[in-house]
DNA sequence: GTTTCTCCTACTAATCTTATAGGATTTATA
DNA sequence: TATAAATCCTATAAGATTAGTAGGAGAAAC
């Protein structure tokens, strides 16, 4: 599962993301808006700026915004930022590469040989989806729901 | 990450499996192949057996054989055991499913939307292999290399 | 009746998670 | 220049989880 931490910060960035990219947003609006405790989502913003996904503008009228596009913050990103790996096995993930301590051969584990596949189809996701492909998706969730909303009324009596 | 007990679970599982399914296999036997500690190692094979995966013999020449046929032990149902949930949001889980308390519309969610995707390249890989492919993929893993190097012997001045 | 196993309960040290507290620092603006 | 409003930073802490260990009760073979 993911840690509150990756969740309030994927939440977060959705939230700045749909703001005005010239105004900075405050920490106390993303908490109102997405019931995270403030105090701790200080802390989150903070480390997204320091991995130089946001940019912040101190003192007062400051906050913060995105210092690169939503389209190049991947969701993989965000969430080895705050829980590492993505695999389920340090044999198999990418960025954190550990051999285990124990196996004789990596090349014959059939435990790695699919954990590596897990692997493989998680990250092909995390990775390539990005901040945009929330917002996008999330208006194509409306969409679809208004839509279907429309066709209904129109033919109630069917 | 999977947690040692999942791992060490499977590490378990795959090396049971091993061997002739008649003859109790002594958790000393396994702690010493897979280098897992005895008595961290008891209590994992207690679970397994609580979970209806393995059957056990006391006494002495006890020990532990498979309950179900390997093929029936899938991957999934043994990260389950130890690990709960294979998803990463627990709207998303199909066996451990639970709303998010602070969203507001579900069915609008684009992280949601995500991460069932995430959860279902995930789950249709380990619910779908089982302790048998292990054991089926370290045979292939096996037999390629060991033709890769006949074939190498095959034509050594290439 | 001794040996050799599983089975069970309890405990523990270390780490991680999910925060909270308090204040230092920075900037806008009255 | 004083003050208000924001980020930034360090420290602390309760609770949960992880990865075990300890000690022995109970069962079966011999």
């Amino acid at each position: 599962m993911l840690s509150k931490k990756a969740k309030y910060g994927l939440k977060a960035l959705e939230y700045i993301a749909k703001q005005d990219p010239k105004t900075p947003v405050h920490t106390s609006a993303i908490s109102l808006a997405e019931s995270i405790p403030r105090k701790f989502l200080e802390a989150i913003l903070l480390d997204l700026k320091h991995d130089g996904i946001l940019k912040s503008k101190q003192g007062k009228n400051g906050g913060y915004n995105l210092l690169i596009p939503p389209s190049d913050v991947t969701i993989g990103r965000v969430v080895r930022l705050f829980d590492g790996p993505i695999a389920l096995l340090p044999c198999v993930s990418s960025n954190y590469y550990e051999p285990c301590e124990d196996c004789e051969n990596e090349a014959f584990c059939g435990l790695k040989n699919i954990f590596s596949e897990v692997r493989e189809a998680t990250g092909s996701i995390l990775d390539k989806l990005s901040l945009n492909d929330i917002l996008i998706r999330e208006r194509t969730l409306k969409k679809k729901t208004s839509n279907s909303t429309k066709a209904k009324s129109r033919s109630p009596k069917k």
